[in-house]
DNA sequence: ATCCTTTACGCCCCGCGTAACCATC
DNA sequence: GATGGTTACGCGGGGCGTAAAGGAT
């Protein structure tokens, strides 16, 4: 058996079952994959891949244990990379990071910033896309951290942690009669057309479930994953807008009022998230605690150790 | 990384940082093995072992870590290549047992053979020592199954399941003054010569548990590993012997008297163990049902899926 | 007819063994 | 000097690539 192999195999199911796409992916020839896969087959003395003829067709009931456990190794083996760029360099190193455009844009600059600082020959990659996405990303591995408002605390592989809390805020121009308003209602918002997050975004499920405990039906007449995108068109007296309040800036948005709405919509947390099996370089402990100071490697490490739990297969 | 490299280099901290010894133990090159570990530890970039010159004196802190995971790998590998036999063909395989001498000489023999008689392929291993030795044995992976009463549960990472209950029976020469006596106390047995299990052994702590709250100094004057031998010094009259009660045989005895004594010592629980990371092939669960009919399939997995709590590292 | 997998075959790398050398105790 | 580890070097197996053949849709 040999880790080749499993890399192979966990490709080509990654692949749907597609052997020429696994080889692509993984640089190499596909009777080579093809070949070892065979071999390995042998090897343990089962089947994996169930064939129709020469096609894949499915996975043997034995060949997802086999995969399951190749994951796993393969999961081990990177970590074991990660120790030795982590204690060796500190230096050298990549930091992946998935989130979504709000953090992206307003909350992380200056985490970044300082971040890099300090690290200086650590390659730094900001993958954007949303709460979903973002999840999935850190679960298959092609990202180490996730920063997400959503959807990260619904993975029970994921460790998620809770970075800070925060309100999202109205915005609308400067002249627009809401704002004489005090204090501000849901049903008077609700008599406007409403500008913000796409359903699945940046705690966009609190506004709606606001408005929905007060039976109410708001006008939203048009959604973007981009607090910028949403502030142009609120700008542009299209609607009124709510957005997260850190995407709010008083002195770059001077077109623009932002009323507080912490007592309308439910706060938000925004949770960094990783995967529970992966090995965490002391770079990324440096980062999560550049981004929320309470967590500190120590904090960090407490809690991997209580949540031990395994699901496993 | 090649697995190759992974068995090296925990094969060399298992013999005290001996690369010959590993060498040997793997049925290689002592050149080979020490090749493959520097060019492991080039490739992770780190320095596993420290050397005083060029001799191993100590594993450093990544080192360390490395090491945890490496066994982890293998660990999984070896489930892979369980899984194989396991689907394949049920039919070949070696089952390991490490137990003590009572289990093997009274509990097993019944259970070994209805086991031989549906997997008449398998190979079988019994190997016999003390409840620690067992314990140890199950934890290097030596053997796939420890069946003790002591010892087992104090290893959290092996899952100990309980098999049966059984008591102490006191055996004397037929002839003997205390089988007058009804019911038999520990006061009077402290008054004989005592013939029992060696200190580690077969409930022995729950023997001197017993006279020890009664502030008794029973004079024990052999102890064995085995009750076939406490049996033989018994019937040449040396003294009294406390036995298991399944190593009691009323037609192959018959030079012996038992008499109950579930009264004075505490019962025991006989426990099979096995490492919570090992894949369990069929004919193991098939085993550990014939052994204790409550220890189903089902319940065995259901144990380790609720057990699931991985102390990590 | 096309796509995809397997089989066949040859190159070349690399793991392993032998031998020689070297450091520590 | 004995034990034990590294360096040097040559052989051989096996992984991988190219080419060709064989099924499936």
């Amino acid at each position: 058996m040999k880790l080749q192999q499993l890399r192979y195999l966990v490709e080509v199911e990654r692949r749907g079952l597609n052997v020429s796409a696994a080889a692509e992916a993984l640089f190499t020839s596909q009777p080579g994959v093809s070949k070892q896969i065979g071999l390995l087959e042998e090897e343990l003395g089962l089947t994996i891949f169930e064939r129709s003829g020469k096609r894949l067709t499915a996975i043997t009931a034995p060949g997802r244990i086999v995969l399951a456990m190749a994951q796993r190794m393969l999961v081990e083996a990177q970590n074991m990379k990660r120790v030795g760029e982590d204690f060796a360099a500190e230096s050298s190193g990549t930091l992946s990071i998935a989130t979504t455009h709000t953090q992206a844009r307003y909350t992380l600059p200056p985490v970044i910033q300082r971040f890099v600082r300090r690290h200086p020959a650590i390659r730094l990659h900001i993958q954007q896309g949303s709460p979903l996405q973002v999840a999935e990303w850190v679960m298959d591995g092609s990202v180490d951290l996730g920063i997400a408002t959503e959807a990260l605390d619904r993975y029970p592989d994921l460790v998620t942690l809770p970075c800070f809390q925060w309100a999202h805020k109205v915005v609308t121009p400067r002249d627009h009669p809401l704002l004489a308003m005090q204090p501000l209602t849901l049903a008077a918002l609700a008599g406007y057309p409403l500008i913000t997050y796409d359903a699945t975004f940046t705690g966009r499920s609190r506004i709606d479930r606001a408005f929905e405990r007060q039976n109410l039906r708001p006008n939203v007449m048009l959604t973007a994953i981009d607090s910028d995108v949403i502030k142009t068109y609120v700008a542009l007296g299209l609607g009124v807008g709510i957005i997260a309040e850190m995407a709010f800036d008083p002195a770059r948005d001077e077109a623009l009022a932002a009323m507080p709405v912490s007592h309308l919509f439910e706060g938000n947390t925004t949770r960094v998230g990783f995967r529970r099996d992966i090995w965490l370089r002391g770079y990324e402990y440096d980062f999560m605690e550049l981004l929320a100071p309470q967590l500190t490697r120590r904090m960090v490490e407490a809690t991997l150790k209580g949540e031990g739990a395994d699901p496993g297969l």
